[in-house]
DNA sequence: CAATTTTTGAAACGAGTATTTCAAAAACCG
DNA sequence: CGGTTTTTGAAATACTCGTTTCAAAAATTG
């Protein structure tokens, strides 16, 4: 016997389980870029209608934006809590980098990063979707300043933190697009060590030469 | 009175200028990517008529992986020089991050590079771009570690050749796809040295632990 | 000039796209 | 059951795209 906690609305059900659609959704975007992820993909993938598609998001665009929120929401704050641990900065450096290398090569077929591969790449003509990524490529830039200032980074110098942080990210983004080309973990995880241990000893810069 | 060293070919003269189409096509493909640069926008950029580039690339395929090869040409192999220059090693990665930055952000709109970006993008659902950009790609990383083994950089210990190698092709690539977000080159120029710093200080690795 | 060769421009084709429309279907309420 | 509400699925719309075709144009050759 099912049991409504909440009595189920009035008209028709929905026959699509709306809790995975955008997950279906997200793979195929993240596979096969936006452009090549038809409407009629999508909607498959979902098990949606696609007049339910439209009525939902409106239009593809729409869609998009969900799809990279929900991205953000299940991927990206994963990887970006790796530098709220309580732990020291390298070893906060370290599991960001690895977080890194998982993202950009989990899954079989989906790699890279939705954002700095798919995203960045839609951005180049359409306006709102410049905005979305401008915005989230500074939100990470920002978080590993915060997480730079935090462990007293300098803020002048030769390297100071946002420089820093600019280069960290820079390190990721590099890497994430080399999970996209399909090197293995395997492959990436030394170069994620290395990326960490090469930006910590940037700190001890001196002022100025 | 114009003088032609070479006799004028056979039939009808062609009206555009052979010599510029590629580097016309060049920066429709820059600016707009691979699925939204259409033929009629690309044929007119060239001053080209549709049969015409049809007959001289075969397709749109044909054209951008011809289009692929001039920007190679043009743009990369002045940067991959830098590391030819004679200098030592902290002198050429300087050139060579200065480079990556100059390349990302030269033109008005064009932004970022042809390879890591559009190339990359494209090459999602098309197994020949797909294989055209892995190439590219592992060029770039061979090219890096062939000027660390140069210098003496160690093969083995915490940080070999190789992997340095494919740090710094991160780091390159993660400062170009920030070109393409609208970064100036003077935001990402002290990026672009403490990245050359970051790598070289891996050298002095120890061994082991 | 007549024949030949190559380029040109425009039209046509066929396939694929995003989006809209709407009657039928499937649930609930009274 | 009849009325209401929402979802569904399929058809239709309107458009863009990559590609092909081909007669006219513009040059050289004999």
């Amino acid at each position: 016997m099912t049991v409504h906690l909440q009595p189920r609305p009035r008209g028709r059900p929905r026959g699509f389980d709306a809790a995975n659609a955008l997950e279906q959704a997200l793979r195929v975007f993240w596979t096969r870029g936006y452009d090549q992820a038809s409407v009629d993909l999508l909607c498959s993938a979902m098990e949606m209608p696609r007049a339910t598609m439209y009525s939902l998001f409106g239009d593809k665009d729409g869609l998009f934006l969900a799809v990279v929120s929900h991205y953000a929401q299940t991927r990206l704050s994963f990887v970006a809590e790796t530098l709220s641990s309580g732990n020291d900065l390298l070893q906060d450096l370290h599991a960001f980098f690895k977080g890194v290398v998982q993202l950009s090569t989990a899954g079989r077929d989906p790699a890279g990063c939705l954002i700095s591969c798919v995203l960045a790449d839609v951005a180049a003509t359409n306006a709102e979707f410049r905005d979305e990524r401008n915005r989230r490529f500074d939100a990470l830039e920002q978080r590993l300043e915060a997480r730079l200032l935090r462990d007293g980074w300098p803020t002048s110098g030769s390297c100071p933190a946002n420089v820093a942080a600019s280069l960290a990210a820079a390190m990721a983004r590099g890497i994430v697009q080399r999970g996209r080309t399909g090197q293995s973990a395997d492959d990436l995880y030394p170069v994620a060590i290395s990326a960490a241990e090469a930006l910590y000893r940037m700190r001890d810069t001196l002022p100025e030469k």
